[in-house]
DNA sequence: TTGAAAGCGCTAACAA
DNA sequence: TTGTTAGCGCTTTCAA
């Protein structure tokens, strides 16, 4: 049978309440007294059970609050799949997860969404955040409460937030870089299809691929960045117009097949290239790298449309931020304070 | 508050003990009693409280035990990382995991630790097997007194054991034709070095490889597999003698930059092989992918000294198989019967 | 600063 | 077949 504070009490001729106090840290107790029992508690090998302190606890509703935005996209799709996945092992416990979720991203709905996590006395909250100053004012003023604030996906870097779940965007862009510098052929050109400039996480990833594939491969000819704003149509259209450059409307005599042409996708838009490819007759020579592994990537990528994906871990980005808080609020120890970069996974056909 | 087994018990005007039997289908209760309970239980939204069944449970002294062949190989040592992890969330639950280390591959030793398991009493058992006979058969017959078995990294199909937990091997010797044939040159000559031909991962990631890329690419020259047994010499002198062949000991002057030398390594050897190119003064044309996330190799694929390393998720394959007991013979649910394929991840100097 | 005691939700042994 | 009851290990309130 494993040790239990009873033992300890017993061993160290004290009360149960005592140790409690004792090896929680939890004040109200005689420093001497309080080091001898934490020296005997170590002697006996004791280990907290976790379980006796989550039954203690069942009283108290604990509740963590998650704010969503932009849930109608696939990619946050598997982001919520995290946090339930994460709500269903916390609620074993005892304790609730409330999910407000907002179906774009939208700053004034974001602020309202929090105002009634904080009014629905959350103990602790994870969110995706706006920028707007309102909101950055609330979230500093519920850490100033000393409700931690986790933000996911998208981080608020200079706020009361305790810590960030998410993807490492510039380094995502080098990792493109770097399979795209091993798959192309000498002097060939590179296009980047962008999703919005004023997106933090597609301007990083943008930036961190050009400048490591000028840097690796000075021989390519990188065509100035392109935005599509999320949208498929406008995606291949700008593919389209770069390959008809070079292979014309009705085929072309002048084929070089040597070099190649390499698209890489920041954000959304793997379709909308397909399309372009095949509208262009271009399949043979045009190498595609793409971002997030959603349920079209995955079935294009299949199907050899795209060479590789990049993926950012979306489960992890739901899950971790609901558990960091359970972890923290229940247990008593120390919560991450630095960010948790989600991994950034590479995918082909064969493994994805 | 949530609800619990006292509210079911007064709303269906039984006691808890009757709720309790009718929940978990322990029998000993009237069929028609059961339904109802469960009924309202549904109504009233019931979630069952792991808290609550983990302190009642706490007096049984739950063991599971664990044995890992193999310890001493840094591969083997991520593995047992996992393993931990998965003892100390255990623990917490005032469980025990025990842990049999065994250096090498050793069907005596592993019998004999697997006895000591049974005879320690463990409730369920993960293992990575030994095929001889005997072995098999002490699996057998404690499956056949009702303790689930799991096997893990190495499998034992045709047993009595639950699920098995570990790489698609053939599958991962595809990821890596696949990347192959996406950066050879046409016409390059390919060299597979495995580690032995009686391991059945090394055998099958080996035919993964070379079926998968022969079909893609047959343009290229594979030549006919190598063993290195494990032997970073061997693997070394293996390296040598191919690229020597090409290069000449003292620089060549009819050397072809275009076509170039694929290197695959199905188990270890990539520091041989890293020595090789250097001796050969064939860094420029050579492309090497090679399996497994160890420190070392994660090292020299920073160093630029392979494009790919094939990862299997070696802490999976030591966390799940000790989670999958702990659910089962902690909740009732039931039990995972199918094998769990770990993630085949790619890694690049960028991601590593 | 310490002790005593109630109770968290559940299981299981025993009694009916 | 059902009810009763004694805990499991811990937290927390109240009293000393």
């Amino acid at each position: 049978m494993r040790v239990t504070l009873n033992q300890i009490a017993e061993a160290a001729g004290v009360s149960r309440g005592t140790v409690d106090r004792a090896l929680n840290h939890r004040g109200r107790i005689n420093p001497e007294v309080a080091e001898r029992i934490l020296r005997i508690a170590k002697e006996m090998g004791y280990r907290r059970n976790l379980a006796g302190r989550a039954l203690a606890m069942a009283g108290k509703d604990l509740r963590i609050g998650v704010l969503v935005q932009a849930a109608g996209t696939p990619f946050i799709q598997k982001v919520i799949e995290g946090i339930k996945e994460a709500r269903t092992q916390v609620r074993e416990f005892g304790f609730e997860v409330v999910i407000k979720t907002i179906p774009n991203i939208d700053s004034e709905q974001a602020l309202a969404a929090l105002r009634e996590l904080s009014a629905e006395g959350c103990s602790g909250i994870a969110l995706m955040p706006s920028e707007e100053p309102e909101f950055v004012g609330l979230v500093n003023s519920l850490a100033g409460q000393g409700i931690p604030i986790v933000t996911f996906n998208s981080d608020l870097e200079n706020s009361g937030r305790q810590c960030f779940v998410g993807q490492d965007s510039m380094q995502s862009g080098k990792v493109a870089a770097g399979l795209m510098g091993q798959i192309l052929a000498p002097a060939s050109r590179v296009l980047v299809i962008s999703g919005h400039p004023d997106f933090a996480s597609h301007r990083n990833r943008t930036k961190g691929f050009t400048d490591e594939l000028s840097r690796i491969r000075g021989d390519l000819n990188i065509l100035p960045v392109q935005y599509a704003m999320d949208d498929e149509a406008k995606a291949e259209e700008i593919a389209y117009q770069v390959l008809q450059d070079r292979f014309g409307r009705a085929g072309n005599e002048n084929v070089e097949t040597v070099e190649n042409i390499g698209i890489y996708l920041s954000a959304a838009g793997l379709d909308g290239v397909t399309k372009a490819v095949r509208r262009a007759e271009a399949s043979g020579s045009v190498k595609v790298i793409s971002n997030d592994l959603t349920d079209d990537n995955i079935r294009l990528i299949r199907n050899g449309e795209a060479e590789f994906l990049i993926g950012q871990d979306p489960h992890t980005q739901g899950y971790e931020p609901v558990m960091i808080l359970f972890r923290q609020l229940f247990e008593n120890r120390p919560a991450r304070m630095d960010p948790l970069f989600t991994e950034i996974t590479i995918k082909t056909r064969y493994n994805v």
